[in-house]
DNA sequence: TGTAGATACTTGAGCAACTCAACTATTGAG
DNA sequence: CTCAATAGTTGAGTTGCTCAAGTATCTACA
C-alpha cells in the first residue's frame, strides 16, 4: 500500500492543475468568441457544425436538451451564419446549415481558438505527445461511479 | 520548423482531453455537491473556505463579483452551514465562519470529491506525478494574449 | 389500413450563476 | 475634516440550462 496522504495531496494537484489548464483554455475561447460576436453556447455549436446536420445530433454532441439547441441556433440563425433546412425525407427534421458567413466565422474560431491552445502548450515543447498520451489514458477510462 | 498540420492536430487532441478531463471532474463534484443538496457553486464556496475569511477574500479565490457571493453565501447560510461575524475591527468586513455542519459537510466533500478524482486518476499508476508534471510547466505559463 | 407509440422540434416556465450599476456604511489618508 | 477607496448588499438584466407540454410527423404492428 502506497503512502495515502502523499497521494491524496497528488490527486489534489493533479485536479488543480486539470481545472486550471481547462479554465485558461475556456478563457481563451471565450474571449474569440466575444470577438466575434457570439456568446460562449453559440461559438461551441458553430465549431461543432461540419457539414448539415439535424438540430439533434447538435443536442447529443454538446449533450444538452434539445430545447437548448433552439435557442441557441435561434440566436445564430439571427446574426445569419446559420439556416434551418427542412429534410424533405422526414419532416420533422431541420437539418443546420453553415452560410459563408457562418463557415468563414467558424474557421476563423477554430483557428484563433487553435492558436491560443497553441501558445498555452508550447512551453512543453516535444513532451507534448507524452501529455496527451497520459490524459488519453485517463480519457480510456468509463465513466467511474454511477 | 515542425510539421504544422500534425502540430494542429496534436494540439486539438490536447485541447479535447484537457476539457474531457475537467469535464468528468466536474460532473463528479457536482453530483456529490447536488447528494448534500447543494448547487455547484454553494460547494466550491464551501470547499474554498477553511478558516473565517472575509467575503472579499472568496470572491478572490472564486475570482467573481462580490454580489455573487453575497447570493451564495445567502444560500450557504439558509441551510445553516455558514455565519456571517462582522469584524469588530473593520465594521465594513464579514468574516464567513463554518458551523460544525458546515466544516461536517465540506469535509465530506472534499473527502469524496478526492475518491473521485483518485478513482479517475487511478489508471495511470505511477505516471500520474508524471502527469502532474508536465501539467505544471503549462501552469507556470503567465496568461498568454491581452 | 388504422392506430399507438416514438421522435424532432418548439414554447414557456423556472432556476442557477453570473455581471453591472447604484447604494449604504465604514475606513483611511491628506 | 473631508474625500476617495473599500466591503457588502440590492436590483436589474443576461446566459445557459432543464423540465413539461404541445405540435407535427414518422414507424410498427395488428
Amino acid at each position: 500500500m502506497s503512502d495515502a496522504p502523499a497521494d491524496d495531496q497528488l490527486v489534489v494537484e493533479l485536479t488543480d492543475l486539470v481545472f486550471l489548464a481547462a479554465g485558461r483554455l475556456r478563457q481563451g475561447f471565450n474571449a474569440i468568441a466575444a470577438e466575434l460576436g457570439l456568446t460562449p453556447a453559440q461559438a461551441l455549436a458553430l465549431v461543432n457544425l461540419r457539414g448539415p446536420a439535424p438540430m439533434r445530433d447538435l443536442a447529443d454532441i454538446l449533450s444538452c436538451d434539445a430545447s437548448n439547441v433552439t435557442g441557441i441556433v435561434d440566436g445564430l440563425e439571427k446574426r445569419g451564419l446559420v439556416t434551418r433546412r427542412p429534410d424533405p425525407a422526414d419532416r420533422r427534421v431541420k437539418h443546420l446549415v453553415l452560410t459563408t458567413e457562418g463557415s468563414r466565422r467558424r474557421d476563423q474560431l477554430t483557428t484563433e481558438a487553435n492558436a491560443r491552445a497553441e501558445a498555452l502548450f508550447a512551453a512543453l515543447g516535444p513532451d507534448r505527445t507524452h501529455l496527451r498520451d497520459l490524459l488519453a489514458v485517463v480519457a480510456a477510462r468509463q465513466d467511474p461511479q454511477p
